[in-house]
DNA sequence: CGTGGATTGTTTCCATGTAGACAAAATAGC
DNA sequence: GCTATTTTGTCTACATGGAAACAATCCACG
């Protein structure tokens, strides 16, 4: 159990779904950490960026709902982001509340530059899987996650 | 995508694990602290708290080890679980930097009256998936979490 | 039109987890 | 035996994420 761990018994938890899906995370982030310490941002913050390139216009609540990131996480990403100069943000004249990102023109360069290492890193990110269980264990996850089947 | 988020693409992830299992984890857990809030204990507290009905005497650092928490978490966690009088140390002769971790009796009455709720909760986490489906997740996730096949 | 309720983003405070430094103790190597 | 290195747990400073409260704005309803 937990490969590091010889005489320890966990068997307990080999059968409760939190608590691998916590470890997998954990396992999945610290390679994420130690391979692309450079990338100079946590993934969840390149993870809007990019959502930011795939969908410009964007209002930051229901970015924030889209990614399961609380509303007052997601205004202080968006604000270290917009100190950088990677996002810009806009109040659309139909909703004074609201407010539209988009990427600057150096945040897609930002986000052009490393996406390739991103994506690259992340499908090497489970060598102790096969290709086959890989894209098995993708397809739940879409599945647990509510993510299967919503098309844009 | 992210069942709540008509209209947002967010294709470009769907084949991400690092992205797949931080949504899903985040949505696991966020059913365990509306449901089980009253446990008066994180999950992660609680998993120690079994690992040690487990694993009697169990130093503190082989703990922390198997449950891939940081030292310098584990070392606070396990304080405020003795401070609650559910954890009792006990320094080892053979060791002196070292410290075993016991469950006290109120500990091991806490996890007896918990234990129950704790997994069951955990067994019906994942509406989304049929039985057949969580197990294959369940073997997938131990896999890649390196929990497979090591015995006590 | 006016009011109550809901929504949107922000701020402050809090909780949780980590990095790094440290001291004490144990171990490895000569 | 001695010294350098490693191990073990603790503490401090920091980072990250969330809860709650709030103001501004929008919406629903009478």
């Amino acid at each position: 159990m937990s490969g590091a761990a010889p005489g320890v018994d966990l068997s307990r938890f080999e059968s409760s779904l939190g608590f691998l899906l916590r470890l997998s995370q954990q396992k999945i982030f610290a390679r994420f950490f130690a391979t692309l310490g450079p990338l100079d941002l946590t993934p969840g913050a390149f993870t809007i960026l990019l959502a930011l390139r795939d969908n410009p216009g964007l209002r930051q609540g229901v970015l924030a709902n889209a990614l399961m990131i609380k509303r007052a996480n997601m205004a202080k990403i968006v604000r270290a982001l917009v100190d950088r100069g990677l996002v810009s943000r806009h109040v659309p004249e139909d909703d004074r509340r609201a407010i539209e990102l988009n990427l600057t023109p150096e945040g897609a360069a930002f986000v052009a530059a490393r996406e390739g290492a991103f994506f690259a890193h992340d499908d090497e990110s489970s060598p102790e899987l096969t290709d086959n269980e890989r894209e098995t264990l993708l397809g739940l996850l879409r599945k647990l996650a509510g993510t299967q089947g919503e098309t844009p």
